[in-house]
DNA sequence: TTCAGGATGTACT
DNA sequence: GTACATCCTGAAC
Protein backbone atom coordinates (compact mmCIF):
# COMPACT_ATOMS: atom_id res chain seq x y z
CA UNK A 1 0.00 0.00 0.00
CA UNK A 2 1.42 3.22 -1.39
CA UNK A 3 0.60 6.38 0.83
CA UNK A 4 -0.07 9.99 -0.66
CA UNK A 5 2.69 11.39 1.04
CA UNK A 6 3.34 15.23 1.98
CA UNK A 7 5.33 15.53 -1.25
CA UNK A 8 1.95 14.73 -3.39
CA UNK A 9 -0.01 17.41 -1.07
CA UNK A 10 3.10 19.84 -1.67
CA UNK A 11 2.08 19.98 -5.51
CA UNK A 12 0.28 23.22 -6.55
CA UNK A 13 -3.13 22.93 -5.84
CA UNK A 14 -5.01 22.48 -9.28
CA UNK A 15 -2.52 19.90 -10.43
CA UNK A 16 -3.09 18.21 -7.06
CA UNK A 17 -6.46 18.56 -7.50
CA UNK A 18 -6.17 16.70 -10.72
CA UNK A 19 -3.89 14.17 -9.58
CA UNK A 20 -6.67 13.09 -6.61
CA UNK A 21 -8.59 12.09 -9.32
CA UNK A 22 -9.02 7.91 -9.24
CA UNK A 23 -6.62 8.09 -6.03
CA UNK A 24 -8.57 5.97 -3.07
CA UNK A 25 -10.20 7.61 0.41
CA UNK A 26 -9.55 5.48 3.19
CA UNK A 27 -11.80 5.68 5.86
CA UNK A 28 -11.67 3.48 9.19
CA UNK A 29 -14.86 4.12 12.00
CA UNK A 30 -15.80 1.47 14.24
CA UNK A 31 -13.58 -0.94 13.40
CA UNK A 32 -14.62 -1.06 9.52
CA UNK A 33 -12.19 0.15 6.58
CA UNK A 34 -13.91 1.76 3.88
CA UNK A 35 -12.51 2.77 0.33
CA UNK A 36 -13.81 4.54 -2.39
CA UNK A 37 -12.33 6.35 -5.78
CA UNK A 38 -12.26 9.68 -6.01
CA UNK A 39 -14.24 10.56 -8.87
CA UNK A 40 -14.76 14.83 -8.74
CA UNK A 41 -12.60 17.53 -6.65
CA UNK A 42 -12.30 21.07 -6.88
CA UNK A 43 -8.96 23.40 -6.30
CA UNK A 44 -9.62 26.51 -3.93
CA UNK A 45 -6.91 29.11 -3.79
CA UNK A 46 -5.97 31.28 -0.58
CA UNK A 47 -4.16 34.14 -2.75
CA UNK A 48 -6.86 34.93 -5.45
CA UNK A 49 -9.94 32.82 -4.85
CA UNK A 50 -12.75 34.91 -3.54
CA UNK A 51 -14.32 31.12 -3.40
CA UNK A 52 -11.94 30.16 -0.94
CA UNK A 53 -12.84 30.59 2.90
CA UNK A 54 -8.92 32.13 3.17
CA UNK A 55 -8.87 34.59 0.60
CA UNK A 56 -6.28 36.79 1.06
CA UNK A 57 -4.70 35.44 4.24
CA UNK A 58 -8.31 35.74 5.81
CA UNK A 59 -7.77 33.91 9.29
CA UNK A 60 -10.44 33.16 11.41
CA UNK A 61 -11.05 30.11 14.16
CA UNK A 62 -13.00 28.48 10.75
CA UNK A 63 -10.43 28.93 8.46
CA UNK A 64 -7.58 28.22 10.84
CA UNK A 65 -6.94 24.75 9.53
CA UNK A 66 -6.36 25.83 5.98
CA UNK A 67 -3.27 27.22 7.23
CA UNK A 68 -1.61 24.12 8.36
CA UNK A 69 1.01 21.26 6.88
CA UNK A 70 0.01 19.89 3.36
CA UNK A 71 -2.23 16.91 3.80
CA UNK A 72 -4.24 18.29 6.82
CA UNK A 73 -7.70 17.32 6.35
CA UNK A 74 -9.79 20.76 6.43
CA UNK A 75 -13.85 19.62 7.29
CA UNK A 76 -16.43 22.16 7.94
CA UNK A 77 -20.07 22.41 8.43
CA UNK A 78 -22.12 23.67 5.42
CA UNK A 79 -25.84 24.87 5.02
CA UNK A 80 -26.27 23.87 8.96
CA UNK A 81 -26.09 20.13 8.39
CA UNK A 82 -23.29 18.79 5.36
CA UNK A 83 -20.10 18.45 5.94
CA UNK A 84 -17.30 18.76 3.22
CA UNK A 85 -14.09 17.15 3.38
CA UNK A 86 -10.65 18.99 1.80
CA UNK A 87 -7.31 18.61 1.88
CA UNK A 88 -4.89 21.45 2.12
CA UNK A 89 -2.21 21.71 -0.36
CA UNK A 90 0.31 23.70 -1.36
CA UNK A 91 3.08 25.42 0.52
CA UNK A 92 2.08 25.54 4.18
CA UNK A 93 0.85 28.83 4.87
CA UNK A 94 -0.59 29.42 1.36
CA UNK A 95 -4.48 28.35 2.63
CA UNK A 96 -5.35 26.24 -0.16
CA UNK A 97 -6.96 22.94 -0.76
CA UNK A 98 -8.59 20.89 -2.51
CA UNK A 99 -12.19 20.07 -2.15
CA UNK A 100 -13.31 15.79 -2.39
CA UNK A 101 -16.60 16.22 -4.39
CA UNK A 102 -17.52 12.68 -5.28
CA UNK A 103 -16.42 9.38 -4.98
CA UNK A 104 -17.51 5.74 -5.49
CA UNK A 105 -17.12 2.73 -3.05
CA UNK A 106 -14.75 0.27 -4.32
CA UNK A 107 -14.40 -1.84 -0.83
CA UNK A 108 -17.25 -2.27 1.87
CA UNK A 109 -19.64 -0.77 0.16
CA UNK A 110 -22.37 -2.19 2.70
CA UNK A 111 -20.89 -0.32 5.43
CA UNK A 112 -21.04 2.77 3.46
CA UNK A 113 -24.59 2.15 2.82
CA UNK A 114 -25.67 1.74 6.11
CA UNK A 115 -24.04 5.14 7.14
CA UNK A 116 -25.44 7.00 3.98
CA UNK A 117 -28.99 5.02 3.94
CA UNK A 118 -29.56 2.51 7.13
CA UNK A 119 -29.38 -0.38 4.78
CA UNK A 120 -27.19 -2.98 3.25
CA UNK A 121 -25.71 -2.15 -0.42
CA UNK A 122 -27.89 -4.69 -1.84
CA UNK A 123 -31.20 -3.16 -0.57
CA UNK A 124 -30.29 0.27 -1.69
CA UNK A 125 -32.72 1.62 -4.54
CA UNK A 126 -32.11 2.36 -7.64
CA UNK A 127 -32.45 6.44 -6.99
CA UNK A 128 -30.28 5.55 -4.08
CA UNK A 129 -27.35 3.83 -6.22
CA UNK A 130 -27.75 6.62 -8.41
CA UNK A 131 -27.10 9.34 -5.44
CA UNK A 132 -24.51 7.33 -3.68
CA UNK A 133 -21.85 9.63 -3.33
CA UNK A 134 -22.27 12.09 -5.75
CA UNK A 135 -21.95 15.25 -3.54
CA UNK A 136 -19.36 16.68 -1.03
CA UNK A 137 -22.36 16.31 1.56
CA UNK A 138 -23.56 12.89 0.78
CA UNK A 139 -19.97 11.65 0.69
CA UNK A 140 -19.09 12.54 4.17
CA UNK A 141 -22.17 11.47 5.69
CA UNK A 142 -21.19 7.39 3.82
CA UNK A 143 -17.68 7.89 5.02
CA UNK A 144 -18.91 9.21 8.36
CA UNK A 145 -16.55 12.25 8.31
CA UNK A 146 -17.40 15.12 10.30
CA UNK A 147 -16.00 18.03 12.45
CA UNK A 148 -14.40 15.43 14.85
CA UNK A 149 -11.57 15.01 11.58
CA UNK A 150 -11.18 18.68 11.00
CA UNK A 151 -7.44 19.37 11.08
CA UNK A 152 -6.55 15.95 11.36
CA UNK A 153 -2.65 15.61 10.45
CA UNK A 154 -1.24 13.64 7.33
CA UNK A 155 -0.42 9.92 8.59
CA UNK A 156 -3.78 9.27 10.37
CA UNK A 157 -4.91 5.91 10.44
CA UNK A 158 -8.55 6.89 10.49
CA UNK A 159 -8.66 9.22 7.39
CA UNK A 160 -6.13 8.59 4.35
CA UNK A 161 -5.03 8.67 0.73
CA UNK A 162 -3.25 5.82 -1.30
CA UNK A 163 -2.06 5.17 -4.76
CA UNK A 164 -2.99 1.56 -4.38
CA UNK A 165 -4.19 -0.75 -2.22
CA UNK A 166 -3.08 -4.43 -3.30
CA UNK A 167 -3.88 -6.51 -0.70
CA UNK A 168 -7.72 -5.37 -1.44
CA UNK A 169 -6.94 -5.87 -5.53
CA UNK A 170 -6.82 -2.00 -5.92
CA UNK A 171 -4.40 -0.70 -8.66
CA UNK A 172 -2.95 2.59 -9.17
CA UNK A 173 -4.67 4.27 -11.58
CA UNK A 174 -2.55 5.06 -15.07
CA UNK A 175 -0.94 8.40 -14.85
CA UNK A 176 -2.58 9.87 -18.02
CA UNK A 177 -6.00 9.30 -16.82
CA UNK A 178 -8.43 11.36 -19.16
CA UNK A 179 -10.54 13.51 -17.26
CA UNK A 180 -13.25 16.82 -17.47
CA UNK A 181 -12.68 20.37 -16.54
CA UNK A 182 -15.04 22.96 -15.65
CA UNK A 183 -16.60 25.92 -13.31
CA UNK A 184 -17.00 25.25 -9.56
CA UNK A 185 -20.73 24.61 -7.65
CA UNK A 186 -22.46 26.59 -5.48
CA UNK A 187 -19.71 29.90 -5.71
CA UNK A 188 -22.02 32.19 -6.71
CA UNK A 189 -21.02 34.81 -4.87
CA UNK A 190 -17.20 34.95 -5.96
CA UNK A 191 -17.44 37.58 -8.62
CA UNK A 192 -14.51 36.98 -10.91
CA UNK A 193 -13.79 33.34 -9.49
CA UNK A 194 -16.83 31.87 -10.42
CA UNK A 195 -15.67 31.12 -13.83
CA UNK A 196 -12.15 29.53 -12.82
CA UNK A 197 -11.90 26.42 -14.49
CA UNK A 198 -10.94 24.33 -10.93
CA UNK A 199 -13.43 21.35 -11.36
CA UNK A 200 -12.20 18.31 -12.30
CA UNK A 201 -14.31 15.06 -12.91
CA UNK A 202 -13.33 11.77 -14.43
C1' DT B 1 -37.62 13.38 -15.68
C1' DT B 2 -36.93 18.31 -13.77
C1' DC B 3 -37.77 22.01 -10.38
C1' DA B 4 -38.81 24.92 -6.26
C1' DG B 5 -38.55 25.32 -1.57
C1' DG B 6 -37.35 24.13 3.05
C1' DA B 7 -34.20 22.14 6.54
C1' DT B 8 -30.61 23.44 9.71
C1' DG B 9 -26.69 25.56 12.81
C1' DT B 10 -22.34 27.85 12.79
C1' DA B 11 -19.40 31.60 11.54
C1' DC B 12 -18.96 35.99 10.81
C1' DT B 13 -20.79 41.05 9.81
C1' DG C 1 -29.22 39.22 11.36
C1' DT C 2 -27.32 37.07 7.07
C1' DA C 3 -24.92 33.90 4.31
C1' DC C 4 -23.48 29.48 3.37
C1' DA C 5 -17.99 25.06 -1.43
C1' DT C 6 -25.79 21.12 0.07
C1' DC C 7 -29.42 17.63 0.02
C1' DC C 8 -34.03 15.85 0.21
C1' DT C 9 -38.91 15.92 -0.68
C1' DG C 10 -42.97 16.48 -3.16
C1' DA C 11 -45.40 18.28 -7.17
C1' DA C 12 -45.79 18.76 -11.99
C1' DC C 13 -44.85 17.03 -16.24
Amino acid sequence: MARLDEKFFLQDTVTAAQELLGRYLVRVDGGETMVCRITETEAYIGAIDKACHAYGGRRTKRTETLYAAPGTAYVYLIYGMYSCLNFVTGQEGAASAVLIRSGTPVYNADAVARRRFGVAAAEMSAYQRKNFMNGPGKLCRGLSVTRELNALPLGSGALYLAHDLPELGLERRPDDLPFHTGKRIGIDYAEEAIDFPWRFWC
